[in-house]
DNA sequence: TTGTAAGCGTTATCAT
DNA sequence: ATGATAACGCTTACAA
């Protein structure tokens, strides 16, 4: 019985797997639930099976260090993270091979889509469509990559000599399709303000679209809008969404073997990350 | 540790899923991985944790029923599954407490749409607006659903005296958009046709309304088009979806409850049908 | 009531 | 090589 095998030896042939830290995401969500299927298939191909992490055992309330040294998890991999919560910084300074598709920090190994590029990517365009000015809509910071991509487009803009102005920068109040389309409405209010924007992420770009049409402007002949993430629906939109494709089968896949490896080879942990290479795929919601 | 705790007691807290045991469905399926996120929240809240089934255990091969008492699982949920498959069927006869949010067998306790009722809805619909040839896209007859759709498609269009040819009903290669594409397509080609569809997921009419529309075809003004399920995306795809809709959370939540109930006060196992309502959302793929 | 020992099924170690 | 046995960590049954 497995239970006793795990008892007996040292491994569990079980991944622990941190999905929902840092909102209410769940399964359905079409970004991270795609990472996680494809690191699904790849580490069950090794043998490896999925739980996952709940901050409860039974009964009883655990952190989640706690919670993969009961369980004897061989490794864990966080879908996504909040950075400052205390738990994930325990698990990760502890010897459990960890490794990440979302966020980054000391002691972590993490293989995440080229946010740099991925923003370059967009500002090249717009430029290459003669906008000077140029925005961007965010999502909340507790996600990195929100943080990062708007990161990148400050420097990105600084560097190639654009300016922008602070109210170029929307942030929308959550990660999906209601809080884009109160932004929409909020750009369409603007009197003064870019005629292209990049919101980095799909399901929040929906939002801005419709908010932003529900207001009487028309995507893309009067504001162009990019996403990000390219999920299944973006191309059956309408109209079909331009935006940067992340590659999450890859994703997933180099973070499974990656695991697999640090499982299996065990070495000092230290941060790496990997980047997985974004593309601009160009649709109808840009002229 | 936990398996320590396992080992000695008869209970894992644990709950085996059997989800792709029909297709290559993923997590990112929006209908079923909606049940799962309901059913998954349920069970944590009463402390026990969901585990994926798979056919293997490390490295070796194994049955259901073979890995569920491997594992010691107290419980099992078919999210959705092949009734021909000997896997299933010996699993569904053993002693261990079974709930399914899909298909229906002896000794099987099931939570599920109420179809015949969804496809009535329909058709009440289809008459309510003056038709009298009223057409159906099915999907692949390995899912249950889709099988007891149709059938109640031919019991209450006989029942109401309403004739049908067997070419007005089209079933689809596969659970797809692109599978209804090409429905779409060839329902565009014939001569003779209903000038309404049943489609039976919604995601299946995404791909069939973009079929049409290839072809030269308006919906709703040249054909009109209901899905079924209410996926979060039918209200913002173009034009939004007419739809069944499916109480998915509630199909979860309460095979959550049920399933809870068989372990903590077990009983003979016996097959019992939950039906959970359903009911028409009128958008605009439908005049 | 509190404490002690047996046992769960498998692996790994240590004799033979 | 082959086979017997301790150990894994926790629950439970039984004794004190």
């Amino acid at each position: 019985m497995s239970s006793a095998r795990i008892l007996s030896s040292k491994k569990s042939w079980t991944i622990g797997v941190i999905y929902s830290d840092i909102s209410l995401i769940g399964f359905e969500h079409p970004f991270f639930s795609h990472i996680l299927q494809s690191f699904k298939s790849q580490v069950e191909r090794a043998g490896y099976e999925i739980v996952m992490i709940v901050s409860k055992l039974g009964n009883s309330e655990l952190t989640y260090l706690d919670w993969c040294r009961n369980k004897k998890v061989d490794g864990v991999l966080i879908v996504m993270g909040n950075i400052n919560n205390p738990n994930i910084i325990e698990l990760v300074q502890s010897d459990i091979p960890t490794i990440s598709t979302d966020i980054v920090m000391p002691n972590l190994y993490s293989v995440i889509s080229d946010d740099y590029k991925g923003v370059e990517l967009y500002i090249n365009y717009a430029v290459s469509k003669g906008y000077k000015r140029i925005g961007i809509v965010s999502g909340p910071f507790s996600a990195r990559s929100f943080y990062n991509r708007l990161e990148a487009y400050r420097n990105l803009m600084n560097q190639k000599g654009l300016t922008y102005a602070e109210t170029d920068i929307v942030v929308a109040d959550g990660f999906g399709y209601d809080e884009g389309f109160v932004v929409g409405e909020f750009i369409a209010s603007l009197k003064d303000r870019p005629d292209i924007y990049l919101v980095t992420s799909d399901v929040i770009a929906f939002g801005v679209i419709r908010g932003l049409e529900s207001k009487g402007f028309n995507v893309p002949n009067q504001i162009e809008i990019v996403g990000y993430d390219d999920i299944d629906f973006s191309k059956h939109f309408t109209p079909p969404l331009t935006t940067i494709k992340q590659d999450t089968a890859k994703i997933g896949f180099q973070a499974a073997n990656q695991l697999i490896q640090m499982i299996e080879n065990p070495t000092q942990k230290k941060q790496t990350i990997t980047h997985v290479p974004v593309e601009i795929v160009i649709r109808e919601t840009t002229k």
